[in-house]
RNA sequence: GGCGGGUUGCCCGAGCGGCCAAUGGGAGCGGACUGUAAAUCCGUCGCGAAAGCUUCGAAGGUUCGAAUCCUUCACCCGCCA
């Protein structure tokens, strides 16, 4: 094997925020496979950069030669994490059935599940041993296990005591239900790690004190840092909410844009946790950002990397392309038909009919630039609103003929970065 | 089960019969600067071109007039059983 130890290239990466005994775990990993494993709960169609981030750590670990089980949530995904803030509203089961199949596919690509390799991963659904267990018996067998005091200690617990609203018996009971998970999959497959956001840290511990209790042994749990933005505020947000990894909820071209996007004082932090870059090539893409930041190479790198192992390398060429096209300095009219043709085709657009004499406002909120006529005419007033690069100043404007590329596109902007197609279509 | 407190726009949070489409902060959005960055400053932030319309947990009611008062319901929090 070649390259840093596991725990020093994790170290480097910026990814270990907690972790019980280190130095227990790097012993328990020089000696051989471990196996380790990481869960996400279904409480959307999709799933997003942040649950990328453990399956890549999942991922680093299986190409240190570890066996990765990535879990999804079918049971957990039924009660709910506790948020720090509120209660979650339950979500039907048959929807959680449906999001479980769905973020397991999403998963795949990330590891290797190729049987015959010693180190294949897994894919797991707590579902499967928690369906069966009565109350009686998770109470018995889970729950003796489990002292109030210490579960209100947490943190994510307490969090809600104090807050307004409280925390249900069913959010409270949480911890162990992920608890009994860390138990079972040592049983079960003899996993010694788990891995999980720093929110998480808590239900990790949690996982470790109850096997402990039960079968006498310190496994080990280590908590990635919550990525964040450099003023320590949500990361993976758009205007327009969270980046998802599916397509149908984040395009690929839309994906690129936020990567492309990433503040320089963070972008090497990024680099560090989302992509597969080496060292060497990540030190050198933040010099590049310290010497010449407005070049963005290092962003470029970053949406590019990131791109192309979520979506593929051909929706990278089609996102640049598209980029090239609407932010680069060249005339849009200018342009081939077919470049425009591709560029237009990435970003979201609408067709609108010439008789219809579309204005400006129409084409922002038909295009859903913005979200109301008043805010469209807002954005025009502010002096926001622009068409083929052209700022609109009145609110009446229609397209002429000459404005049209190649006959029939125009492309509408809000703002420095928010790009739709319109095709013209009738006469 | 009893008593008390609460539910306001994306979030926090004022308002406690008319001057309230609703103070303030944050987030968001646009502009200037720049580099599809940050910081800063300026502007904006329910829908509508306007008249006006729909908002302050839900439904009723009192009143010329309600986010503000009354009734019922739902949910949340606390104390006591």
């Amino acid at each position: 094997m070649t390259g840093p130890h596991i725990l020093d290239d994790l170290a480097w990466r910026g990814l270990i925020a907690q972790s019980t005994d280190l130095d227990a775990l790097r012993r328990d990993l020089d000696a051989g496979m471990v196996t380790l494993y990481s869960g996400i709960d279904p409480t959307a169609p999709s799933a997003h950069i942040g649950h990328l981030l453990q399956w890549l750590t999942l991922a680093r670990f299986q190409q240190a030669g570890h066996r990765p089980i990535a879990l999804v949530g079918g049971a957990t995904g039924l009660i709910g994490d506790p948020k720090p803030t509120s209660e979650r509203t339950l979500n039907d089961r048959d929807v959680v059935v449906g999001w479980v199949d769905k973020l397991g596919a999403q998963l795949r690509p990330f590891l290797d599940f190729s049987s015959g390799t010693p180190n294949a991963a897994l894919l797991v659904n707590n579902l499967d041993w928690t369906e069966g267990l009565s109350a009686l018996d998770f109470l018995r067998d889970v729950g003796k296990h489990f002292r109030v005091g210490r579960m209100l200690a947490k943190e994510a617990v307490s969090r809600r005591m104090e807050s307004e609203e409280g925390i249900s018996y069913a959010e409270f009971s949480y911890q162990l239900l992920q608890s009994y998970d860390f138990l079972e999959l040592f049983r079960r497959y003899g996993c010694t790690l788990q891995t999980g956001g720093s929110d998480q840290w808590g239900n990790l511990t949690a996982g470790t004190d109850l096997v402990h209790r039960v079968e006498g042994r310190s496994l080990h749990a280590l908590g990635t840092p919550l990525v964040t933005k450099a003023d320590g505020t949500k990361f993976g947000k758009t205007e327009s909410g969270t980046v998802w990894l599916d397509r149908e909820l984040t395009s690929p071209y839309a994906f690129y844009q936020f990567w492309i996007q990433a503040e320089d004082a963070m972008v090497g932090t990024y680099l560090r946790a989302f992509t597969w870059l080496s060292h060497d090539e990540i030190t050198e893409l933040e010099r590049h950002t310290e010497e010449k930041p407005q070049a963005r190479e290092a962003q470029r790198a970053l949406a590019r990397s990131v791109t192309a192992l979520v979506h593929g390398e051909d929706e990278v060429e089609r996102a640049e392309a598209a980029s090239r096209a609407l932010f680069g300095r060249g005339e849009l009219a200018a342009l081939d038909a077919s470049t425009l043709a591709a560029a237009v085709a990435e970003i979201p657009s609408f067709t609108a009919t010439r008789s219809e004499k579309p204005t400006i406002v129409d084409l922002l909120v038909g295009s859903g630039l913005s979200a109301s006529r008043g805010a469209a005419r807002r954005t025009v007033a502010e002096g926001g609103a622009y068409v083929n690069n052209t700022k609109i100043e009145t609110e009446d404007w229609e397209p002429a003929d000459g404005d049209l590329l190649h006959g029939r596109w125009l492309v509408v902007r809000r703002g420095k970065r928010n790009t739709a197609g319109v095709e013209l279509v009738g006469s």
